[in-house]
DNA sequence: CGAATCCATCGAAGTTTGTCAATATTCGGG
DNA sequence: CCCGAATATTGACAAACTTCGATGGATTCG
């Protein structure tokens, strides 16, 4: 009988599984883990991904982000770059607008993480 | 009729409420938002919390905490701090040792935030 | 080609953070 | 009441972070 080989999805954040509560994780999950966090705790990042949530298609573009943000635009674009090195947003150019959007998934592998009613 | 006073409960983290993704959430929100991640964002904090969580009666007393972290008891009891702060853990005297003690509820409403399904 | 636009990178200034050693504080026991 | 043990606080310092202005591509338009 042959057999087919199926490929794996494989959640690619080995951040992934266990939530914290259920028993003490190790030194390095919690690196992980960690970054993944420190690069969402900022409130221009937060307002950031939100927006980029809320846009159509969750999709935005940097020029569209900026003023509501009220900082410069290397600033801003500093914070993008952080956010999309995380994992939680891709960036895509199309002329000389660079657009991000956001990973889906991203966000609730880390919200599975954090409940603890969630815990085997 | 007399009237009776009853406390309301309030959800005391104004944290509260809509998720990250359903729409753009306020600057003074993502400040809040971002104090409570930035209080989780750090290793030794992460396994700090996971460790007091997986502890019987989800409590630990400082000096169990010290050893498996790897870090002077100062660093420990600043950690600790900066987690009660933030609202994660709270502290009880028992003689001369100190316990902390997990808030229930308290990152479940972390993780609904940032729970994109969870969008009315 | 030249100018303008959008965005990323660089360098720098100021602030915050993580860590430790030293010290202070609080509590229980002899 | 003094001593030892468990924590908290303080002071200090290096590393990391946030922000900006200046600069450097890349792309479109005239």
């Amino acid at each position: 009988m042959p057999t087919t080989m199926l490929p794996v999805v494989q959640p690619d954040s080995a951040v992934c599984c266990t939530p914290l509560t259920s028993e003490a994780i190790e030194a390095d999950r919690a690196d992980e883990l960690a970054k993944k966090l420190k690069a969402l705790a900022d409130p221009t990042r937060l307002r950031l991904v939100s927006m980029v949530a809320a846009s159509e298609g969750a999709e935005a573009c940097v020029c569209d982000l900026i003023e509501p943000v009220g900082l410069s635009q290397p600033t801003v674009s500093h914070h993008l770059k952080i956010l999309m090195e995380a994992g939680f947003l891709t960036r895509s150019k199309r002329g000389t607008w660079a657009y991000y959007k956001l990973v889906p998934g991203e966000l609730d592998l880390l919200s599975q993480l954090l409940d603890a009613t969630a815990a085997r």
